[in-house]
DNA sequence: AAACATTTGTCCGTATGTATA
DNA sequence: ATATACATACGGACAAATGTT
């Protein structure tokens, strides 16, 4: 197996960053329930860090909208309506086809290997019933689609709306199927075959048809 | 002509958002240049308030990608290059012809009514070469499009998008021409008719199109 | 290589404003 | 309505890290 080469430098995380990879976590988990007051003073004292770096991450997470900030008044955890899966999903379709568009046209026989084994990966995980590890390496796979497609603005984007949707999942547990491992092999067929229209509409109905899992979302 | 009611609550803007707002204006603007460095002490001097919320700024502004941010050693505006506007386009105009599409779902007669003004008051621009007020019109009227769409996601992603266009247009001294009046017609005419292909067809080129006002970038 | 000068990251105190009794 | 308690926004100081001589 190809080790994915590191390029971390092992220089220690700041206190912003701790803060924001906890926080992110705690509201994506459902630790930090939607709806719920934070107070920067006491989630300062749990993570052993001062009010500082936890409001310079509260501000990203707001403008990643996780939060929302009511100046001079509070912070709180944003809301997960199941039905928000209804908004979130179409940008991302669209910019997943997009990026599978764009991938194809820098496709190396390297990636189609390494989509290939994820792929791999992923059925083994399905078939494992190993749901959270399926859902995670769903997102590997797509990822290096979009990583192919080298678009930075593409990347950033899709990496925001797919926090709000793991979120979903997890507060709804929604679990991934057999059926996707069709898609993604189906998927991987029409890149290698340059068929870019086809493609997109499979990408496109992949991301659209995860509606589906919500069955009370109309 | 219809006021727009305004809901703001008179309530002064916080220094944080002082700071974030003039900080984007300096770089959109090119008071900050490309690459330059960024002392945070120098700019809270320079706005009158303390480090704390110009930092809070740059966290934001590091998330639109406006500066870069290398912690533990400096801020730094980041680059304009020409042909960042080839990333930057094919992300826009796929979201802007996803917003088209939802939009045309939800078209009552009084935006159609407003469009055409405003594509009025664009021609009007145009005509009378205040080529600023008409990139500003424009990003109305695509505005009102998108806000008609009804999707809090992509009209924030949209709305980073476009700061980013403005940019690059800013510092190239793009101008929009006679062209995109058509343009902005044909588009309310498809909507009107629920053309859904053809508008997303039109929506998705009037924006790739841009890319040609940008001559060397192939 | 070592001490210096900057600049950043963090901490904490205070004032302003908000909610609650 | 007034007073009280409290949370937030901001300021200013310190410490760690960087790069500079």
């Amino acid at each position: 197996m190809p080790i994915p080469t590191n390029h971390e430098k092992p220089t220690r995380q700041s206190a912003k960053e701790t803060a924001f990879n906890q926080l992110q976590q705690w509201i994506i988990d459902g630790t930090l329930l939607p709806g719920e007051k934070i107070n920067d003073s006491e989630i300062a004292k749990a993570l052993g860090v001062s009010r500082t770096p936890v409001r310079e991450s509260l501000q990203l997470l707001e403008a990643q909208g996780f939060v929302k900030m009511f100046p001079g008044k509070a912070t709180q955890v944003t809301e997960v309506e199941r039905s928000s899966i209804k908004e979130l999903l179409p940008p991302l379709a669209a910019l997943q086809a997009l990026a599978g568009e764009l991938a194809t046209q820098r496709l190396t026989e390297e990636t189609v290997t390494l989509l290939e084994n994820t792929n791999q990966r992923f059925a083994e995980a399905i078939h494992s019933e190993n749901y959270y590890s399926a859902l995670k390496i769903d997102e590997t796979f797509h990822d290096i689609i979009v990583d192919t497609a080298q678009n930075k603005y593409i990347k950033n984007i899709i990496e925001q709306l797919q926090a709000h949707v793991r979120r979903l999942f997890f507060h709804n547990s929604i679990i991934l199927t057999e059926h996707s491992i069709e898609d993604h092999a189906k998927i991987i067929q029409l890149m290698r075959e340059r068929d870019i229209d086809s493609l997109n509409l499979i990408l496109k109905d992949n991301w659209l048809r995860t509606i589906d899992l919500f069955p009370d979302v109309r």
